[in-house]
DNA sequence: TTGACATATGATAAAATTATCATACATCAT
DNA sequence: ATGATGTATGATAATTTTATCATATGTCAA
């Protein structure tokens, strides 16, 4: 329940690889060569990060076969992503301005 | 209001310093030099995670003679952290089975 | 059981973030 | 104007994060 938690739940959605996973996977759920295909990244890429993200409780794995099947943690995940859009929209053209985003 | 700004926002709060940082301005607004006192922190180090805080919107920036005064921009971070708050709750004894955490 | 498919994992190289140092800038009191 | 105080900023070193490669593990079909 430490900072240290806290940082640690934050990072997992800080990154550009995840964030991906995880707006696939609003969608629906996936297995990870679907994963792979439709972002087009590697393999050990994406079963890597969805690691991070299962031990955070941002998604969920199950089985289907020999795949192994990936869905969000809707009842968390998505609140708090709300709340970060919301943020943004107000936020963005001030950041904008002051050129932090590059790219 | 790209994925990229998306990491932005939630990168500027995956850091220990300026997670600190957020926390010590819940209770209320203080200048660089108190910031880093109350933290021990280098004063270079404080600003430059400031500068971060404030690009995105997340703290603000007065004055009061030659101090800059910076407080929390509440509207949006705090139902943030709630959120984020009661996710770890629930997630933090699964997170420590995992043994991701160190320290 | 063997081979093929699907995913996970460890080690390390590559890239990005962060802290630190030196110094610049800004404001106030004299 | 000058010095003292308070903060910001640029460059780079140190650290952390991430991707990649090689390989291991796990599951199924025959």
């Amino acid at each position: 329940m430490s900072k240290l938690s806290y940082k640690y739940f934050v990072k997992a959605l800080s990154n550009d690889t995840r964030l991906e996973i995880v707006h696939l996977l609003r969608a629906k759920p996936r297995c990870v060569s679907e994963i792979c295909e439709e972002l087009n990244l590697e393999q050990s890429r994406v079963s890597h990060n969805l690691k991070c993200l299962l031990n955070c409780g941002f998604v969920e794995a199950g089985r289907n076969g020999r795949k192994r099947v990936y869905s969000l943690n809707r009842n968390t995940i998505l609140p708090l992503m709300e709340i970060i859009d919301k943020h943004i929209e107000k936020y963005y053209e001030h950041l904008v301005k002051c050129k932090v985003l590059k790219e």
